[in-house]
DNA sequence: ATGACAATCAGAGATTGA
């Protein structure tokens, strides 16, 4: 079973360019995050087409996830749970049923600029709700992954700059802290697990030629319970795409597991 | 120190992103 996680930035900006990847790319499972439309306008009927099941968390103009997947979906869960307050659409899961059930999360993790600053708190916040999830997920001792956008670069090697991030919200030190609290509860991070060293990127800046000049940073994760792991066969990241007509920008991170 | 770029909603320019 082949699973990606793909910021794409805009669904309705990206229907060429998220289709040309699936058709390239062939995932079973793509996880989709900012969306950035309420689950009425999405263009389901083109992934269908394709032979995807359809799932969305959207909302209007921001955020927003959704899965595809050539498997069945049971028990689709929307939000991330621990704050009935919160409105904004960062977080679906259900299970994926292949040769055996995976439970599979998308999320869409808070950007938090400017820190310090309330959008900091609310980042801070929703990584305290995502480790109590993280750790029921661990309990339950089965094949599980919470996959997408986190808005973390985990450490240096995964900026091209690491200097200029250092006061920013994706790589402050509290930032950095609360993801390692994550990870280090049991979950192997797919891509990091299997490529060492620097230079593997998932985001590039639309911003002064941030792509022809490699400056990019790692911030799009999967991270697999310990029973998901043991069914790793592969990883990657599709760069390539990031030069393409009309791209999005991050790209897709993949893995392949034995399920 | 700022803007550079893109998407959304709206129908101009503010807001958000990373």
């Amino acid at each position: 079973m082949k699973i990606a996680t793909f910021n794409i930035n805009g669904i309705k900006a990206r229907v060429q360019a998220l289709s040309d990847w699936l058709d390239d790319a062939a995932p079973d499972v793509a996880l989709l995050q900012e969306i950035k439309s309420i689950d009425e306008n999405f263009p389901r009927e083109l992934f269908e087409e394709k032979g995807y099941n359809v799932e969305t968390h959207g909302q209007k103009s921001f955020n927003g996830v959704a899965i595809l997947s050539k498997y069945p979906l049971e028990d689709v869960v929307r939000g991330l749970p621990g704050d009935e307050s919160d409105e904004q659409a960062r977080w679906i899961e259900a299970t994926v049923v292949g040769s055996r059930a995976v439970r599979i999360c998308g999320l869409y993790l808070p950007n938090g600029n400017p820190a310090p600053g309330p959008k900091y708190d609310y980042k801070l916040a929703w990584m305290e709700r995502l480790e109590a999830r993280a750790r029921a997920l661990l309990e339950a001792e089965e094949p599980a992954l919470m996959a997408g956008d986190y808005n973390v670069i985990p450490q240096d090697e995964d900026a091209a700059r690491p200097e200029v991030w250092h006061t920013d919200a994706l790589a402050m030190p509290q930032t950095r802290a609360a993801y390692r609290r994550i990870l280090n509860l049991g979950f192997t991070e797919a891509f990091r697990t299997r490529v060492p060293g620097p230079g593997h990127y998932s985001f590039w800046d639309y911003q002064a030629g941030a792509w022809d000049r490699n400056d990019g940073i790692r911030i799009d994760h999967l991270l697999l319970t310990p029973q998901c792991a043991d069914l790793l066969r592969d990883t990657g990241i599709d760069a390539e795409i990031r030069g393409r007509e009309k791209p999005s920008d991050h790209v897709p991170v993949w893995i392949e597991i034995e399920a």
